[in-house]
DNA sequence: TCCCTAAGCTATCCGGTTCC
DNA sequence: GGAACCGGATAGCTTAGGGA
């Protein structure tokens, strides 16, 4: 998808990008040789710098650099660099004892898309922050709001990583009502035998901090790691849904059993 | 040439939403 | 119930075009 962009490049916004498509200008090379014949008919500095930009988009591309495109995409259209940056994402969910100033970070649970692990208070929470790496990509639901505030706070650094934050891209997509209304409305389901939100989440934990309650703190760790594990569903599925709005929808990324 | 108006762009503000 | 973001609404500024 990232070679069909250019709501990039200098000049060139969303509504510019689709006119491109619609004349089947669909990659860089296509619109370098538009912009080769502006530049040739007339001395246009602007076609010299879209020229110039595309270059480097090829550069930073063949280079991996990844980085670059997070920065030079408008915040709209960061989903479009799943495919390429899918390696690094690293989804994140946190359970608390409550949503005030006073209350902690009880579980924190991420996921590679390999690989499920939990962090629990008293236990290895602590270990956490070694675990987490620069070029780690975080993807959360309502996590630059919500869980990364709490996660600076508990830890006292700062994680300046990357963040796709799924909430607003669903949420472009028609989707609301928090991240179990998103599952229900794309039919995810769950396994655990009953519906537990973030409230049940508090109770549980205190239920096994005040009495010892091991089932408490299994159901507890389960319901995180399936809110976890389900945020790389959810942009699997809002990634595919995005690019059926573009011309480019025979790049869908299927989904895993 | 000057003035007025409309259109377009940018900045700011505020309400809504979501997390546990 | 606190915090933080997005997006829509609004205000303010700039620019272009038309008429006197």
């Amino acid at each position: 998808m990232l070679k069909h962009t250019f709501c990039h490049l200098p000049g060139i916004d969303i509504l510019e990008e689709r006119k491109y498509w619609e004349k089947g200008i669909l990659d860089w090379d296509s619109l370098k040789e538009e912009f080769l014949v502006r530049s040739k008919n007339q001395e246009d500095t602007y076609s010299r710098l879209v020229l110039d930009s595309l270059e480097f988009s090829k550069k930073e591309f063949a280079r991996g650099n990844w980085d670059y495109f997070f920065f030079a995409l408008p915040n709209e259209q960061k989903w479009r660099l799943f495919p390429s940056v899918r390696s690094r994402l690293l989804y994140i969910d946190i359970e608390t004892s409550g949503l005030s100033k006073e209350d902690f970070i009880t579980v924190v649970g991420t996921y590679d898309g390999n690989h499920f692990q939990d962090f629990l208070r008293g236990r290895d929470m602590d270990d956490f922050p070694d675990k987490v790496l620069s070029s780690h990509i975080f993807v959360s639901y309502n996590g630059v709001a919500f869980d990364v505030p709490f996660l600076e706070k508990e830890f006292g650094k700062r994680f300046r990583n990357r963040h796709f934050d799924l909430m607003y891209l669903l949420r472009s997509l028609g989707y609301r009502g928090g991240l179990k209304g998103c599952e229900k409305a794309l039919g995810i389901t769950r396994d655990l035998p009953f519906e537990v939100n973030g409230a049940d989440a508090v109770r549980l934990w205190w239920q096994y901090v005040q009495y010892d309650d091991m089932e408490a703190l299994d159901l507890l760790l389960r319901y995180n790691r399936e809110d976890v594990t389900h945020l790389e569903l959810l942009f699997i599925k809002a990634y595919n849904m995005k690019l059926k709005q573009t011309p480019f929808y025979g790049e869908v990324v299927p989904e895993k059993e």
